[in-house]
DNA sequence: CCTTAATCCAGGCATATACCTAGTTCCCAG
DNA sequence: CTGGGAACTAGGTATATGCCTGGATTAAGG
C-alpha cells in the first residue's frame, strides 16, 4: 500500500512513514503547483505566438500596462502587475534596451522613473495583438470561451482575495 | 474616449489608433496574463510558508513528484511536471547539492539519470509538508475551500486539454 | 557489425521572478 | 534649515523556466 515507497526497497529497517500532512501534499492536491503547472504550458502556448513578433507574453503584458496607466512609474507598473519592483526593473531592460518602452526622470519626483511606450512600441504592440488574439482563442476554443471567461473571473477574485488579506489582515 | 492615451498628449497628429485585437489585450482579459498574476502572489505565499525549512515551493513539488514516481528519470518527471527537460535540470541541481536529492546511472540505459529521495530529503520533505499544509489552507479560508477545490479541477482540466490537443491535434 | 535515427542529459543563452540592500531623493517634524 | 525616516530604483544573488545544441547512448535497419 505504499503509496510512494521506491520499488527497490526491500529492508523494512529504514522505511520511511510519511506524516498526513505529507500524504496530502503527495496525493497531487496543492493549489500552487497547479497553478505553476497551468502556467507553464499556457505561458508556452502565448509564447510562441508572439515569438514571430520578438515578445515574450511577459513583455507583452507590462507593455500593455503602461499603456493603461499611461506612463507609470516603475512602483505604479509593478504594483498593478502585482510583482516585485526590483524583478519589473529588469524585466523592462530588455524592452527598452530595444527601444520599445522609454523612460525619464519624474520631474517631479525624481526617486521615480517614468516609463512610456514609444511609438514602435505601441505598433509592436499592436501588431502582436494579433498573435496574443490567436492564442487567446485557441484557449478558449481548447477549453470552452464560457470556462476560459469563468476561469479568468476566479483567477482575479483569488487575486483579489490575496490582496485584500496581505494588506490589513495582519493578525 | 482614449483607453490608453497618455494623458500629456495633446497634439492631434501622432495619435495611435489601436486594433480590436490590441483594444481586447489593453481590456486586461488575458488569459495568460491572469495565470501568472495569480501564480506570482499564490506562489509567494508557499515560498515564505517553506522558508523556514529551506525550500521553494517548485523544489518541494520536484521532491514529491520523486517520491511518487518512485525513483523516474529527469526526462520522465519533466514530462509529469509538464516542464521542459533542461529546465528540472537545472533545478535539480540546488536540491541534489545539498544532499535531499540523490541521484545515478540507469543500469539498464546509461543515457538516463534516475533520481531519488535521500533520507534526509524524505524527512525534509515531511517537515516541509506541515507548513506547506498550511499555506494550502489559508488560501482554502481566504478563497473558500469549495471554490479552492473547483478552481484547482478547473486548471487540471486545462492542462489536460492542452496537453491532449499538444500531441495528436496537429492538423 | 556498421550507419543512422531516436532518446536523454546538461550547458549556453535569455527572460522571469523574488528578497535584501545600498544609494538617491523626498518629506515632515523640530 | 536640518535630521531622520519613508519611498523609489537598481544591483547582487538565487531559483525558475524556456529553446537550441552538442555529446553520449541506445535502438533500428541493412
Amino acid at each position: 500500500m505504499g503509496l510512494a515507497m521506491p520499488p527497490e526497497t526491500e529492508s523494512m529497517t529504514d522505511e520511511f512513514v510519511f506524516s498526513d500532512a505529507a500524504r496530502e501534499a503527495l496525493s497531487g492536491s496543492c493549489f500552487c503547483l497547479g497553478l505553476r503547472k497551468a502556467n507553464r504550458q499556457v505561458s508556452r502556448l502565448y509564447d510562441e505566438a508572439l515569438l514571430a513578433h520578438g515578445l515574450t507574453v511577459g513583455q507583452f503584458g507590462i507593455m500593455g500596462h503602461i499603456e493603461v496607466l499611461g506612463g507609470p512609474s516603475v512602483q505604479a507598473l509593478a504594483d498593478r502587475l502585482g510583482m516585485d519592483q526590483s524583478a519589473l526593473s529588469r524585466s523592462l531592460m530588455p524592452i527598452e534596451k530595444t527601444g520599445l518602452v522609454v523612460s525619464h526622470e519624474d520631474d517631479s519626483d525624481r526617486r521615480r522613473r517614468i516609463v512610456r511606450l514609444s511609438e514602435a512600441g505601441r505598433r509592436r504592440f499592436d501588431e502582436a495583438a494579433r498573435s496574443w488574439l490567436s492564442a487567446q482563442r485557441r484557449i478558449e476554443e481548447l477549453y470552452g470561451v464560457r470556462r476560459s471567461r469563468k476561469l479568468r473571473s476566479r483567477l482575479r477574485e483569488l487575486v483579489a482575495e490575496l490582496k485584500k488579506a496581505g494588506r490589513g489582515d495582519a493578525g
